[in-house]
DNA sequence: AACCGGTATGTTTTTTGAAACATACCTGAA
DNA sequence: TTCAGGTATGTTTCAAAAAACATACCGGTT
């Protein structure tokens, strides 16, 4: 198997959309994630490199964009308030990572036959 | 069948990568489109919303990213000099359809899936 | 009723990527 | 040998996005 070219493969990106537009892509899956170990946004927003107001944004824009809200949000109270995941956040980051995976294997076997 | 919720789909990009990074993607694609209905990278450049400069570097970028450069420049000459799509470009159009067809088709049977 | 720490939101500043501008070079044709 | 029109490349301006700053609100706890 002699390779007398370069070596290629896909690159690729996904996201979920809604009936609307955009619904959910590995940005705001990553803020759930940190969202989940770190109980606020706040805290989640200083463990990624992102602003306070971004992060607020993001979890405004996907619960409005979805049948059911993915972070609850709690307000003053011990603590000062905080976020957590809702059953419906947990559902759907796991069904994103099941869609990447399964777009990855695809196109990486079809990334293995390019020949340029 | 009763949809109780919203209706879902999967969005994507996809490129394709050489050994040292990004190789083509739909930008580049279009542009290569354009040098080979205009003959030159200046005219392809107004063509699209594009500044020739951007437009340059972006050829610059793929020729040199590529075993066979896939835009062939002419210097000089009868009307200034132009460019010309190599047959190697014009392989690499193709493939590049060829492959984001194929996800389109694979991720949409994925979407149609989704429950949420 | 004062405190704490997070949410909510408006305003200003900074960054940075893109566009615009400017100019030199190249070469076949007239 | 000048002209035309595209390539090649440096410099400046501008605009959009992001970050930073500032402040009010909220509600258990003490």
């Amino acid at each position: 198997m002699n390779q007398t070219t370069k070596n290629y493969s896909i690159g690729f990106r996904i996201w979920i959309n809604e009936e609307h537009g955009h619904f959910l892509g590995i940005g705001r899956v990553k803020l759930l994630e940190n969202i989940r170990e770190t109980g606020s946004i706040t805290n989640a927003s200083k463990a990624m490199k992102m602003s306070y107001r971004q992060a607020w944004q993001m979890v405004e824009d996907m619960n409005s964009a979805s049948a059911k809200p993915l972070v609850e949000k709690m307000l003053g109270g011990k603590g000062g308030g905080g976020a957590r995941v809702t059953e419906a956040g947990e559902k759907a980051i796991k069904l994103f990572y099941k869609l990447e995976e399964k777009v990855k294997k695809f196109s990486n076997e079809l990334g293995n036959k390019i020949r340029l």
